[in-house]
DNA sequence: CACTCTCTGTAACTAATGTTACTTGATTTG
DNA sequence: CAAATCAAGTAACATTAGTTACAGAGAGTG
């Protein structure tokens, strides 16, 4: 595990901070769709995700979902810090979007690791601010934007997290993420390749302009 | 100052802290409707809110506003943390709700503290916890509500923090905050009174049913 | 191949929200 | 008091998004 740990970590932690983490974390490997956290549940360790990346979403009143971020290789997820300490259940949901790897910290650690190596204080106060500017921008795209502009924001980033300007996505699955219906995606989308932005095709769409 | 401080904070934080932070502290008043942030500028201090309520705004591309949340005695930003984490602009513009008492910490105090007092860490982490759950908040709340709900809780929330059923306010002030057009506001408000669950007067509205 | 299942396209309609334009009544100001 | 300004009501219309219903195109299976 030290190897991966030093790859993606090393730069901000001393290395006696990388040993206490090397000999408590639990290192974790998980498909595609797994669920990592479900919405209401008691989170007893942090992770720190070392590659692949992962799906944070909310959750409405009758159970259906809203996307509102990635997390990749380098972060953590601020709302298992923010359970930790409030001592409540998950807010959120969060499903691996690729295959990924992660190492589990027991909560414990993180408040005790706050006292004692000033890197490790940094880095969670700065993951907090990381994943409040993404909140921001959750917020901008569904106040802000028309939902053609959020389907293809979300096409873009969908992209960009997985390194490659093919998607196999369903247009149902974008429904579901966006919290809008098949129809309206399907509709959209077809508007979007009329303009040239996209090229659709079954279980597939091609991101053109970027 | 004290006297205020030990009022609102006396429980959280031990007595060298208090000491620390009055020595320290800028006491500051505001008046109702004063700017205390603006989206772009940098922060300079952070503010313990000691009295009153502050209005958390974002802007859209073209400066239209959205409320966020509102925050009441005894918190504190969490935007201004995380911009003096970030070492980042204001993300978000702060507005006087009401008259306001502020005791205005210079930032290097901040992580300062952070290190020396496990009160004062507790106390940050516990504000960013509470302030990423006014963010989920105001996206369940974009997301997920119609217009006419969203004015309502709107009334609501704005009851709850002047402490009075009775606000004056106009329906383009609503319509600025939750970033909509006055004739949206008029037409919903007009069937909220409909419902009872409003008494609308020039200048001011009333809220029946809570 | 026949059957089934899933995915996509599309029409037709409804609902919600936004926009423009005008009116009336209240309040302020010269 | 007359004029000007502001807040609110409302009609008419446009746009965006959501809903229902159905048809047809792959893709897999027995």
């Amino acid at each position: 595990m030290i190897d991966e740990l030093k790859l993606n970590y090393g730069h901000l932690f001393e290395d006696e901070l990388l040993q206490e983490i090397n000999n408590v974390g639990v290192f974790k490997e998980v498909p595609e769709g797994f669920k990592l956290i479900e919405i209401g549940s008691y989170i007893k360790s942090m992770p720190l995700l070392v590659s692949g990346a992962i799906k944070i979403l909310r959750e409405d009143s009758i159970g259906d979902d809203l996307i509102l971020y990635f997390l990749e290789r380098g972060d953590t997820c601020a709302m298992t810090l923010s359970c930790c300490v409030g001592q409540s259940k998950s807010e959120i949901r969060a499903i691996a979007e690729t295959d990924a790897k992660l190492i589990m910290i027991p909560v414990e650690k993180m408040s005790e690791w706050m006292g004692k190596y000033k890197s490790w204080q940094n880095f969670i106060l700065q993951s907090y601010h990381e994943r409040m500017m993404e909140l921001l921008e959750a917020i901008d795209t569904i106040a802000f934007l028309k939902m053609d502009e959020r389907i293809f924001k979300y096409l873009k980033d969908k992209a960009m997290i997985n390194s490659n300007n093919i998607l196999n996505i369903t247009h149902q699955d974008i429904a579901y993420d966006l919290h809008t219906s098949r129809v309206v995606v399907s509709r959209l989308l077809k508007t979007l390749e009329n303009d040239g932005k996209i090229k659709l095709h079954r279980n597939s769409i091609k991101i053109i302009s970027i």
